[in-house]
DNA sequence: ATAGTAATAGTAATTATTACTATTTAATTG
DNA sequence: CAATTAAATAGTAATAATTACTATTACTAT
């Protein structure tokens, strides 16, 4: 992988907010450095960052959001603000319990619980 | 809700499978007894269904699939195969939790969980 | 400095879904 | 039963997120 300007800057924009953004949202910050920056260039990119395991990929409705954290965790969405919120993984050992029962090999488990956050009681 | 063939069709084929069918998949079956049918018509018929707890959407990466299973469950997602396999929700009161835990009102639980099922074993 | 090639910018294409509108059709009423 | 009314449809266009394509740019090793 060769050294790119603009894939230093994405990945420190990522790497800087707990906000799990949308590639447009990171798209918007890297051009406030990079003016002339390619929205393909920082799908690419944060397809890399992906694949070397630096950030993760959250399935939003219809959407991708991308997440710095890469510790077992899930999140809370907010059906008001769209909020995710992130919360420690409930139940740890889903993957051995459902790799006894129905012999799959737990790779990824992505749980996102909907509901009204407490900004909206 | 004014009674019309092509919902009644639509509802009759979605109810049949437990395959987790997309849009298309269940277009295109209906094809078979509305060959003029439109594509609008199965998603505004999909979206009422919905809305009548009839049947569940499940967000499977950037697609929509359809279930008839509106009980308490999860699937298992096969990375290799793309096979959703249903399967009893584990923890049953994540709610309660979450609710005492965050100040959350959950209204909905959607967990995915990825890897390889026994037929690539 | 140059060559080689990976990465980029800019644009076009794709895919899933939703919106729009003229026409059709189910239900209602006289 | 025929006429009326409005909901639903067919067909098409629009939208939104993402991916593909290609000529040009810019790292890096020699």
């Amino acid at each position: 992988m060769r050294y790119s300007h603009q894939r230093e800057t994405i990945k420190n924009i990522v790497l800087s907010t707990h906000s799990h953004p949308t590639a447009e949202w990171i798209y918007n910050e890297t051009k406030r450095s990079i003016p002339r920056i390619s929205l393909g260039t920082v799908y690419r990119n944060l397809k890399h960052l992906e694949h070397e395991g630096l950030i993760k990929t959250i399935h939003d409705g219809n959407i991708i959001r991308y997440d710095c954290n890469t510790s077992l965790h899930d999140h809370l969405k907010c059906n008001v603000c769209g909020d995710l919120i992130d919360i420690n993984k409930t139940e740890i050992d889903v993957s051995k319990n459902i790799k006894k029962n129905f012999n799959f090999n737990v790779t990824d488990v992505e749980m996102i619980i909907s509901g009204t956050c407490q900004k909206h009681t």
